[in-house]
DNA sequence: CAAGTATTTTAGACATGCCTAAATTGTTTA
DNA sequence: TAAACAATTTAGGCATGTCTAAAATACTTG
């Protein structure tokens, strides 16, 4: 069982996004990689071969790419990191959707497995627990507003 | 009043560094700069010179430096939002020391204001009213161990 | 099926930020 | 005060990740 290899903010990025345009169109085509991103097409064209070189995705040149199993696991892992602080910030802390999309996108890249997996506790127990957590989270928001 | 102007989460950490080896020191030299940054010698030179074009420090070749007005004031921003968030990480999510530690390393660079500030309203409320988190915290905790 | 269009790749640049080794400058001390 | 030592800077490299413009390939349509 090879361990999980480490990638770059970058490759990070680019995998998430092919796995959800896979997730749409079955396969991912840089042009569509490169409009998600708002990266040019011979950006995408070298993160496609570092992607390949590291056996992430199945990549031949002028062909559309899909994903290996092992791109896809690593993909699904950056997304679930996304994805729980996305609702972190959004139904916790109460910003706004965009900044909590934001935030998750750049935070994902750099947050410790050890906070997320905190962060995602602390959601679920939060959600499990509703009695306090709801007065509190109204009371939160009250606070926030008064020194805005 | 000129905007705050963006730095790279590279130029963040020297002048963070700079700014507490100032704080000890009166002065930084770049030797004690590299060994707190874990980076070589001549890698500070050159940070030091585009900390300089920026008027964030004071610098002349083969002397020590001191931060302007400006570095200052943008040193301190870096070091709120990273005690903010080692707070919130150690005092809430309730992670280990040094991981709060370097997660706040990372991350409060590329933390969007918004957030940082939702933290810190967090941590805040939590602290001044303690009836509920007091009691909330400590089942969190047991939550937390329970799926370790 | 050939020509035109769309897509992808290559070629060549550039910026950041790091490195080592060698040169330079500053400091201390015999 | 000159030599030895310490600190800093320069020179030259390397890796990542981006770009534009031009070339190569694939697709589509008359």
């Amino acid at each position: 069982m090879p361990h999980k290899q480490s990638l770059t903010a970058s490759q990070e990025d680019y995998l998430e996004t092919i796995f959800h345009i896979i997730e749409d169109n079955k396969v991912a085509r840089a042009k569509e990689v490169a409009g998600r991103l708002g990266v040019s097409r011979s950006s995408v064209t070298e993160a496609f071969r570092s992607l390949a070189k590291k056996g992430l995705i199945n990549y031949t040149p002028y062909e559309v790419i899909t994903l290996t199993n092992e791109g896809k696991d690593l993909a699904r892992d950056v997304i679930l990191r996304h994805q729980a602080l996305k609702k972190f910030f959004s139904k916790i802390l109460a910003v706004e959707e965009n900044i909590a999309e934001s935030g998750a996108c750049r935070i994902e890249h750099t947050a410790p497995r050890e906070i997320i997996e905190r962060l995602i506790h602390f959601t679920n127990f939060w959600e499990d627990v509703p009695d306090g957590g709801e007065e509190w989270l109204n009371n939160f928001k009250k606070y926030c507003r008064s020194r805005e």
